[in-house]
DNA sequence: CTCAAAATCTGTAACGATACAGTTCTCTTG
DNA sequence: CAAGAGAACTGTATCGTTACAGATTTTGAG
């Protein structure tokens, strides 16, 4: 009995019950677990009969390979990181993103994390967390800035990721966004058709890129259609409805009340609408709202209002196809969408 | 210069600029590798001077495991699966649940992964997908059935899981439930103390679970406070909107009209407050609606909708709490909550 | 002092996959 | 028919961690 001192990679029959892995296929097909590995990856040094041979008995005993495995190795995860705010959730736009991400994941490797950071805490931590930990291989992120610290960092870093929502800070990074300067745009125009000329502005948060956007194409509306903006600089959309519907009141009942409003959310026009018509006023009469909105709720209790959809479906979709390219080597310039209101109806 | 053949576990320094890894730690303390793995696990064989000199140098260096090499040697995947229908987005009920279930997560070392599944497609694909691949430790699904093939599939593999929902195969599990009896209860007496008498249920799909409870608790409801049901069995709340509106819109016109309706969700009852509005009767004067709830919106455009709370994010806390408990060996029967319908204002 | 027990610490192998550097064997080609 | 090229395949080392089975030192009882 002559102890061989070169083994075979692969002599022991795995046991049956266990997972199979290159080595079941290997024990199986009688081959080395390398060539299971190349053969699997279609790699050009495999003959082609081995492969089919290969990946008939991989299917056949429901292969997968272990994630575990590969990321050890290779440092690939296989992982999307979409950060999400917490405190976000009001303004409904959450969940039809996580939605629209999953549809593209779902038909590739990719799997999806949720990363979440609450309202009050830092926004770099999560983006630290995925860079020092290497949790993901690319990462989506909302509530843009202007000069984005988180875009600096992952540039920096050469991570791909993509935004929701434009930057000003002369980088070029994967991103899509909603025309806000049109929509804003628009918005006073069909107001001003409507005869309206006191228009005020329910604006986002002056932190985030695209209270920049809304805020010229409101700007630009009122000079070339030839209205007025009434000062609503009291609440934002980061502010509770309740705030904002308070707010809205308010402004209704002093002198000199807008007979035009436009929210740069659904759940904002919601706001709007109940301080409109707590302060007696009523929709379509004393005053029209153009809304930005995602579904349908808005358009069947208070079809006067104006809604112009914006498709967060959509966006996840844009951006995890786009996060993907980049992680795929596609330059980021060729990564960059907009999407443009639409009239509801 | 003698060649020693036995060296030390971590002889060469670690490079500076890569991620830290137990080896790092290993060389700045001068310590063995599995002494510093075991220093960090508290275990009960190393001194406590030692745990105490690697833990301080852990967090110099911002030490995070390794999830790969955790995951590979010991299989724990540290990710909890919450398993979403693509389709059940327009509810509106999936982004509280991901936020409460993010919110959970957060403070454990559990990453949260969506597992997608589309809405024509088997139910049970992506839990075999889960149970094959060792995708992650624990699971959250919805969608509750009576006899649910995939709460049997987990249950009989011994796999952790938490749903949102009760099922009946005499199968102890944890789970989070709305009580939807009480709730369907409850507004048959809310509706006949406004002198309601003839009233029609919007329910959810006949596989579902808590049809079962909410048919109950209505018909309970009817029979204790005398009341009578219309029928509205064309449509249930997996219909759209559109259809649902249409559907009612033809009840109201049909002779017996209800003067009492109940709705399962928030979304409904906004197609049923248009359908009774499109057949030209009035809300809280020919018929009042009592409503399920998640958000503010209903409450600001209809006041005279009456409408009954559900709270999704508790129930997304909830199920994380459940399915970490299960995960850690706490019995399922103690891993079992009901929520309660809380009136709205 | 001696020796066993207790207290600390450590090397090896393994989880599953892949990069890399071979090894065989079969053809060409001159 | 020798030599080199090409095709097809394979073993080893490694990623970071932990289970396990020692190894070494200290302590304390007799």
């Amino acid at each position: 009995m002559d102890e061989k001192h070169k083994s075979r990679q692969a002599t022991l029959p795995p046991s049956p019950n266990e997972r199979p892995t290159l080595k079941t296929i290997a024990f199986m097909t009688g081959l080395g677990i390398t060539t299971v590995s190349r053969a699997l990856k279609d790699a050009p040094d495999i003959g082609a009969e081995t492969k089919e041979r290969v990946r008939l008995i991989a299917a056949q005993v429901g292969y997968h390979p272990n994630r575990a495995g590969v990321r050890l190795r290779t440092g690939k995860t296989n992982v999307i990181s979409l950060i999400l705010n917490l405190e976000e959730e009001f303004i409904g736009l959450t969940s039809p993103m996580v939605i629209g991400v999953s549809e593209i994941l779902a038909t590739t490797q990719y799997h999806l994390v949720i990363t979440p950071y609450s309202g009050h805490s830092d926004p770099l931590d999560p983006v630290r967390y995925v860079l020092d930990t290497g949790a993901a291989d690319g990462v989506i992120i909302s509530r843009t800035e202007p000069k984005d610290p988180r875009v600096a960092l992952m540039m920096e870093r050469n991570f791909p990721f993509g935004t929701h929502g434009r930057t000003e800070m002369g980088l070029v990074h994967p991103y899509h966004d909603f025309d806000n300067e049109r929509f804003a745009y628009d918005a006073v125009r069909m107001l001003v058709e409507r005869g309206r000329r006191r228009i005020m502005l329910l604006q986002p948060p002056r932190s985030l890129t695209y209270h920049i956007h809304m805020r010229t194409g409101f700007e630009r509306g009122l000079r070339d259609f030839g209205a007025a903006s009434v000062p609503f600089n009291t609440v934002d959309l980061d502010n509770s409805l309740a705030d904002i519907r308070a707010a809205c009141e308010a402004v209704m009942r002093a002198p000199d009340a807008p007979d035009g409003a436009i929210s740069g959310s659904g759940g904002g026009a919601v706001a709007l609408v109940a301080g409109i018509e707590a302060a007696g006023l009523k929709l379509g009469h004393d005053i029209d709202i153009v809304s930005k909105q995602s579904n349908d709720f808005l358009q069947w209790l208070r079809p006067e209002v104006i809604t112009l959809r914006e498709d967060f479906r959509l966006a996840g979709r844009e951006l995890a196809k786009a996060v993907i390219a980049r992680i795929e080597g596609r330059p980021a310039s060729e990564l960059q969408t907009l999407s443009f209101p639409v009239l509801q109806n």
